[in-house]
DNA sequence: CTGAAAGCGCTTACAG
DNA sequence: CTGAAAGCGCTTACAG
């Protein structure tokens, strides 16, 4: 039951606990400890598969080896995603992750962020929620390895690992443009989160470029806390009173989501009554009849780049700011064709 | 920088640290602190913020408040969003979760296994891959609270939570058939694996008890391994091969999105050409056009179940052994209808 | 009713 | 080249 100790290597190999120590973290020919007496150590700490206690270690050295990843929500297939290379890449360090989710909810973010303090996490992967500056504020103070995914936050400084969320949008209002779509309305959320911001900005200057028309009416905001069925009433009224809709941007997987249910709820075609394209792939875009358009986010990347930025911290005590942009992908698919006839709406 | 401890707070109170620590830990009447003393000590601890440091607690209890979670692949649907309620519910009792993905394979999950054991968590929560039964012989007989998720090992008895992979198959068969189908093809892994024998069991079952034929050739075995292209186009390839098909089942939730996208790349249509059900839902199915039918495994109740018996193990010491079985649903979509003419291929 | 002391398993500054 | 000792922050058996 018991495991083996320091102790126990040191009284087999008729050394100190000490000498043990030295020699399991590599630091024999630093401490000059002898050929010998290492190879000893060594071989006898294989044979009894010594494992060091993490927690005696962690209290000594105030390091646990495990990193928070703070997501808005781990079943959603984008966070799943990411949760899943973040875990691997974290693996070849040696740290473990502890994760949670948010909602987008402050209070929630909050609750995590203290437990994650409390269990004394060596660094954090924080998708922040609306209004949670004065937290990240203050872990930056405090020196805690941080860096921020999906969104960050605009006054305060930090590492971040991003999309390019203004060259995806731009991206699909040109596109849309191009095959000849006009009247485009667009569904975000109500959250003001950089993110949402910044697919608004590059959309409107697509827009803009092209010299389209895209009024306040065009645009269509739905809370993150109302259940599907009222985002997908909200979605369809929306839809119904705008006269000559011919095409329509999701700016979240979710609302993507949400948006092709109210299309088959009003009787719609995708493609055909509507033009449809979505931020952020999903296995239903794909395998959608029609495929759905979308802006893909690179997730293996991101992923791999927040674990790095991590790390360098972590490890280099490197306190320059990293800030990671990647491009997004537009993928197309039917739910968008030339457009050819008027809307039938 | 530092956090506060136990010793600050006995200076503060002119206590010893033994009596802050009984009663913050709620031991005051037992050990029979006066109430004056108390309260003193309980408003210090809330005015300074005090929060106990966990690994010292765990160095010397050995108890870490952590839950390992090992899963098939924390990005597939299913297990994301049992991971997702495991980490709330997990919550409400103190304890975090660290979390990992075997692929199904039997390597990594001996990795995790270690890793978890090395990291002191308390209990686990294990999705069992192949020839994983030495391993969990040995936690068992460990004693370490456990319990298994999806599937368990037919020659270990041990606490788990399922759905009933027998009960869910065979109502699937037997909808097909009471719908018309009769040349009803199985499309499942190479896997022996408990769940997916009991799926093919029940399905079995059902043709049998309505005198259907359900020869070798209607089934098909897809290794887990192997990419989602080959996956596709060896069942394209099998589908093709079956004179007169006009039902398939495909018994897993992943093996369902690439019939639906192999179903697509032969150019037939689902619903019309040949009716489809998977097994487990998935955003994927409720969306599609047409929808199609499933048999839904209870993700909430089964992510509670696990937590709960967990639970007991870990706080009653209770080692009777567990077995929750869940009744899975069929939903029913327009992926299968009545059968009213010969299959067009 | 309360406290001094040991000990969980490590790491590391200090000493020789 | 190696070791004795202190200390990380707790909990708890023991003593009074």
């Amino acid at each position: 039951m018991k495991g083996i100790s320091i102790k126990d290597i040191a009284k087999q190999a008729g050394v100190s606990p000490t000498t043990v120590s030295f020699v399991l973290n590599g630091k024999g020919r630093e401490k000059r400890i002898s050929e010998q007496v290492s190879k000893k150590i060594l071989k006898l700490a294989a044979k009894l598969k010594y494992k060091p206690n993490q927690l005696a270690r962690g209290l000594r050295t105030g390091k646990t080896k495990t990193i928070g990843l703070i997501v808005e929500d781990i079943a959603n297939h984008f966070f799943a995603n990411v949760a899943k290379i973040v875990e691997e890449e974290a693996d070849k360090f040696g740290y473990k992750v502890l994760y949670g989710s948010t909602e987008d909810n402050l209070n929630k973010a909050r609750g995590l962020l203290e437990v994650l303090e409390y269990r004394q996490v060596d660094g954090y992967i924080i998708t922040p929620t609306p209004n949670l500056d004065k937290e990240i504020e203050i872990l930056k103070n405090s020196r805690k390895p941080m860096v921020l995914m999906d969104r960050y936050l605009p006054q305060i400084p930090t590492n971040y690992v991003m999309v390019n969320n203004f060259q995806g949008a731009y991206d699909a209002a040109e596109y849309l443009l191009n095959l000849g779509y006009r009247k485009i309305a667009y569904v975000t959320t109500t959250s003001e989160q950089i993110q949402m911001k910044e697919r608004m900005n590059g959309f409107t200057a697509a827009m803009k470029a092209h010299g389209a028309a895209f009024p306040r009416k065009m645009i269509k905001k739905i809370p993150f806390s109302i259940t599907k069925e009222e985002a997908v009433g909200q979605i369809m009224e929306f839809m119904k009173g705008v006269p000559g809709l011919d095409a329509i941007f999701f700016a979240t997987n979710y609302l993507g989501v949400f948006g092709i249910e109210s299309i088959k709820d009003l009787g719609w075609k995708i493609g055909e009554d509507v033009a449809l394209i979505s931020f952020d792939d999903h296995d239903l875009f794909r395998l959608h009849t029609p495929g759905i358009t979308c802006v893909s986010q690179p997730i293996h990347e991101i992923a791999q780049h927040l674990v790095q930025v991590l790390m360098n911290e972590l490890n280099q005590h490197q306190h320059q700011i990293n800030q990671v942009v990647l491009p997004a992908t537009l993928v197309k698919r039917e739910s968008c064709r030339k457009r050819t006839k008027a809307g039938t709406v």
